[in-house]
Parts: C-alpha cells; structure tokens; sequence
RNA sequence: GGAGGGGUAGCGAAGUGGCUAAACGCGGCUGACUGUAAAUCAGCUCCCAACGGGUUCGGCAGUUCGAAUCUGCCCCCCUCCA
C-alpha cells in the first residue's frame, strides 16, 4: 500500500500537474490511458504504445480470469512478461462487466454471479476474489470491485448500490496483500449529490492509494455528468490521485481535467479507430467515405504519430474498406496518439497558468460536436 | 450435328402457380459507438411527385381469376458426345 506516490506539481485553478511514482515507473499527470482489456491494446504491440507514448494501460480482471486464466498470467511471471510490456499497467476489477454484462449475471451482497458469455458456465467473483485475481495479475495498480450503476436508477436503488460497492471496497481493502500494487476505491452514487459525497467521504477514511469517479458517461446529459464528477472530487484528497473511468471524448476529458482529475481510460478511441471514425485536428474523419478516394494527404497534418507521418488517407480509406488489419492498427495508433497529445499539451498548459485558456482553443479549433470527437 | 444443364435486382444465389418487389450473402450508402461479449451493431439499397403508385425475374407470344414459377418459339451461356 506504499508503493505508489503522488506528487502533485502544479496548479493552474483546479487542474492539477502532478505526477505518480510506483515499482519504478513514473508517470506524469493529467495521463490517458489506453485500454488492453485482454492484455492487450487492440492491435497494438509495445513498440506501438512505446511510439505513441503511452504510459498506463489498463486491463481487465473479468476478462482475463475468464481466458487466459489468472494462473498463466502469474506463471507467465505477472501481466508485464506475459503482455511484453514495460510500462505501468492499472486493472480494472470486473466492475464494469457488472454494468455491461448485467443481462447475464446477478448480484448480492456477497458478490456477483456471471453467466459467462464465453461458454455459459457459472461463475462467481467475490470483492476478494477480484482483488486476488488482480495480485495474480500482478498489475501496478488495482481497482476495488464495484458496481457500475446503469443510467437512470432510482435513488434507493444508487444508495443500495453505493453502500454495497462501499463495503465490497472496504472487503477488498482487507483482503489486499500485494505491497507493489496499489489499490483505488471507487466513488459510486449515481447523479445524487448526497450519495456521491456520503461515497467519496467513507472512501477517504478507508485510505486507498488513490480515487476512481465511476458511473459517469453511461447515457446522462453532459450536465449532468459533469455534475455528477464535481460531487465526487469536492471531498476527495489532494495528495492522492483521481482517476475518472471510462472517459474518452475531447471535451470530457478536458473538463475533467479542468476540475482536477489526473486520469482517463476509454475504449473509444480505439473502438472508433476499428470502425473507421478518426479524430483529428479538423474534426472528426469518417475515413471509408467516398471523399477521401483520391484524398494523398496525411489524415492529420499536426499529427505526429506514425500513421500521419507515411500514409494518405487515400491509402488508409483502401485499408479500411478492403478489410486489412493494418487499418486497425494504423487507425488505432492515430487516434490514441491524438488524445495523448492533448493530454501532453494539458500538462504544459497547466504548468504555465494558462489551463482554461488552452481547453478553449481546443475545443474551438478541433470542432468536434457536443460527443466531442 | 446430338444429349444434358442453365439464364432471377450491381455481383453471387434462393424461390418452381397466389402469403413474392422477390429469402440470404457480398458490394454500396446512412447512422451509432465513453472503466471493450464491439475488425462490431442498426437502417437503407428496382423506379417515383412515394404511410401511396409504377415497372420487374433472357426475349416474344400464350394458358390462367392470378405466372419468376406452366406452354410454344427465339436468343445467349456451360458440360459431354460426334
């Protein structure tokens, strides 16, 4: 539980610059963070990730204790051997599934029941269980086990809820052994100010290594989501890091950033890379589109990712419609390097006072609409 | 010259008297995508002034209340035998 440290930098109103230490690793902040849910990025290897100057990636617990197994992570000498990757890896706990798998499990105070989509079998993953799974992992940072809870939800059902997640957290928190991995607690709630603080309160006196915002962007207005990570931060401790999950849209992470979280992950940069939408300096790029037939310009001028720097779109539209693996990867590559730059760019604009002014700029120039890419 | 098989929407391919403007796949066009059951999913794809109408299933002529489906002739393609 001491292995991580947070150092936070600078601040520029509320954003924050810091930066996270742990098993070696140093990691600046504001970061976002590529998702690998199977161990791995999605068509990327870590020479790609190196290239696009990833830092933290995730993987997931549900999916991996399905397939490989946690046992072959943890003969294969922990995730970072098995993946071939040497850099900072975050898991996250098999909540999410609890949200995005809710048609095929059940839930109750001891943990949740999956009916696994792979081959239908019965499983059943305890809060410890998710933590053991992730120490066998063997990932640099741990998420407690929660419940994602769906958009819209009735008050009490939010209060059950939380307070549930609260005690699975504080379960978790016991059953953690692993001195090199730390472990979040996630501020579950729903939309409801109250309950949003009661979580992010009893949290902090649980004292994890750091804070996750959970069950935003899952079919809320914008409004209110950002209202929903307003009431959680408020009472959450500046010397640790936050960590929004699950956010990956321009303008979300810009706003959270400009309310002081520290880290993002999201699928949507690659998920839409793979269906062909790419996000770019002169706004969103459906690349299959008859327009770009003939179009020998790079997909984004300012970009400097690898994709950019030796292909056309021309090219990249063939890629795409043919079918071609190398679309994917190529694709991928560009839109997480997009996102990685405007966290870079984040970073030094905090560092020089003028925050808001470059949140603006971007958000004015790269045109996106109200989904912000 | 003889014997078989076949011609269905951009392509491939079902259908062999009404429930068929015609399954399904591909291709094409739209749209969706935020802690990944997603290289996925949804809609459209004969024509039109379209919650209705007009023309289709190689061509023409028939049978029938009704034909892509049955009959005749013609055109084209494939296989085998001479």
């Amino acid at each position: 539980m001491k292995s991580l440290r947070y150092k936070l930098i600078h601040k520029d109103h509320d954003a924050r610059l810091g930066q996270i230490e742990i098993n070696g690793y140093v990691i600046d902040t504001p970061c976002f963070m590529p998702v690998g849910t199977q161990a791995t990025v999605k068509f990327l290897d870590y020479r790609d990730l190196k290239e696009i100057n990833a830092s933290l990636i995730l993987g997931n617990t549900y999916h991996l204790w399905l397939r490989p197994g946690e046992d072959v992570i943890e003969q294969a000498g922990g995730i970072h051997k098995f993946m071939n990757y040497d850099g900072p890896i975050l898991t996250d706990s098999g909540g999410f599934q609890v949200f995005s798998l809710a048609e095929r499990r059940n839930i109750s105070e001891d943990g949740v029941t999956f009916k696994s989509h792979l081959d239908g079998s019965t499983l059943f993953m305890s809060p410890e269980d998710s933590i053991h799974i992730q120490e066998k992992i063997g990932s640099d940072i741990a998420m407690s086990f929660d419940e994602c809870i769906p958009y819209p939800s009735s008050y009490d059902y939010c209060k059950d809820s939380m307070e549930r997640t609260l005690r699975w957290a504080k379960r978790g928190l016991e059953a953690h052994t692993r001195e090199d991995q730390a472990l979040f607690g996630i501020v579950q709630g729903g939309i409801y100010t109250d309950l949003r603080e009661y979580s992010a309160k009893e949290l902090v006196k649980m004292d994890f290594d750091g804070y996750s915002i959970g069950g935003t962007s899952v079919g809320e207005d914008k409004q209110t989501h950002y209202k929903m990570l307003e009431d959680a931060l408020r009472y959450l401790p500046e010397d640790k890091p936050r960590y929004e999950m699950g956010i990956g849209a321009v303008n979300d992470i810009l706003t959270a950033i400009e309310k002081g979280v520290d880290m993002f992950d999201c699928v949507l940069p690659t998920r839409i890379a793979r269906h062909g939408t790419l996000m770019t300096s002169e706004g969103r790029i459906e690349i299959k589109k008859q327009m770009y037939k003939y179009d020998f310009s790079p997909l984004d001028k300012e970009c400097d990712c690898e994709c950019c720097r030796n292909y056309t779109k021309a090219y990249l539209r063939h890629l795409f419609r043919a079918n071609e693996g190398l679309a994917n990867r190529l694709l991928s590559i560009h839109n997480l390097r997009f996102l990685i730059r405007i966290v870079e760019g984040a970073r030094e604009a905090i560092r020089e006072d003028r925050f808001l002014q470059y949140k603006e700029d971007i958000l004015n120039k790269y045109g996106f609409d109200e989904r912000g890419f």
